[in-house]
DNA sequence: AGCGCAATCTTGTCATTGGCAAGATTGCGC
DNA sequence: GCGCAATCTTGCCAATGACAAGATTGCGCT
């Protein structure tokens, strides 16, 4: 794969982005160095600017791909809201990086168009997961409630903000937190 | 109060706390930039280090103020779970420059005394606005599940990833999503 | 009153970074 | 096999964080 050692890298922009998902992980997605991943990728400093711009293109190509992999997580857990929850709690701490990106708005370009698309994409996913509430009542507040309760679990999760006593095993955790939605 | 312009400014610290959380709200905690505060409070772009000694040693101070002023507002807002999670949201779009810095622990030094200090009343607080829970369930999933809701309300709300159709109250929509927890 | 000293602030410097411009190399279409 | 565009490199500049060394000031102590 990287074996491709002439003038031309081959497969660069892949490589910088995988290489962009691991120092994320590692100091966070606004510590982010181009000049790092052009580093780790055995290229020369300029060679990111070309696949995507800057450094804010770097992070929108991350953030659609993240929210293309959470509409694809959520699809595959059903229709059932406890399942849906449990899936948006393991994509963000399974999918960290790609998580932290997206949902800092700030550090990319929010109306490129195939970021737009993909979080639709997930959008939808997120409320056919709600759409199978029991009936009465309003289903825009229950799906908002399901979607604040999931996304702020994981993000304080994320954050390391939670007391120790809640464990180290973050779907249990959510499942148990969750099931407070759905008595 | 700004007026003392000798050598020496007086009341630095503060004013460099008061210009980072004018900073933080325009381009966010990463990108804030020592050398601009200290372009904003008039002094020499070297003047920020003697007070805080690094970047994260601002956003420490900044993240306990912020601990600090959500402890307050828990506590003002009693024991009403519903009352208590609405004043969570309303401090994190009221002080959007704190909340954004306390929960990014990567920015700053999570171990700082005075900082843990803070961060442990406004648990404190939590913890007792959801204190007089209807009994039966289980203390510590609802609090974390009320704990959240709330969070995630208001991180969604705070990154603009909530559509139109909820508004622009936040007060308000909190209120109504919190509502799903206490029927 | 005045002296010393520490706190406060400034100037100067260096490595790192993002971004731009110009040039080198390569692979692909014709 | 030729031209050309895509890919990558080298070189450069301004901005930043951090550090060192020096200037200025106010406070405590005698």
């Amino acid at each position: 794969m990287t074996e491709t050692r002439g003038y031309h890298h081959g497969d660069l922009r892949r490589t910088l982005l995988a290489a962009a998902l691991d120092a994320i992980e590692e100091v966070g997605p606004a510590a982010l160095s181009l000049r790092d991943l052009a580093r780790r990728a055995g290229v020369s400093h300029a060679a990111p600017a070309h696949h995507f711009g800057d450094k804010a293109g770097l992070l929108t190509a991350l953030a659609a791909q993240g929210f293309d992999l959470l509409a694809q997580a959520l699809s595959a857990a059903g229709d059932d809201l406890l399942a849906a929850g449990v899936a948006y709690v393991d994509f963000a701490v399974g999918h960290r990086a790609h998580f932290e990106v997206m949902f800092r708005p700030e550090l990319y370009r929010a109306d490129d168009a195939e970021l737009v698309a993909a979080r639709e994409r997930a959008g939808a996913a997120l409320r056919s997961g709600v759409a199978a509430l029991p009936a009465g009542g309003d289903a825009d507040r229950d799906a908002l409630a399901a979607w604040s309760i999931a996304h702020g679990f994981a993000t304080l999760w994320l954050a390391n903000a939670l007391p120790a006593r809640v464990g180290n095993n973050p779907s249990k955790a959510a499942r148990q937190v969750l099931s407070r939605l759905t008595p």
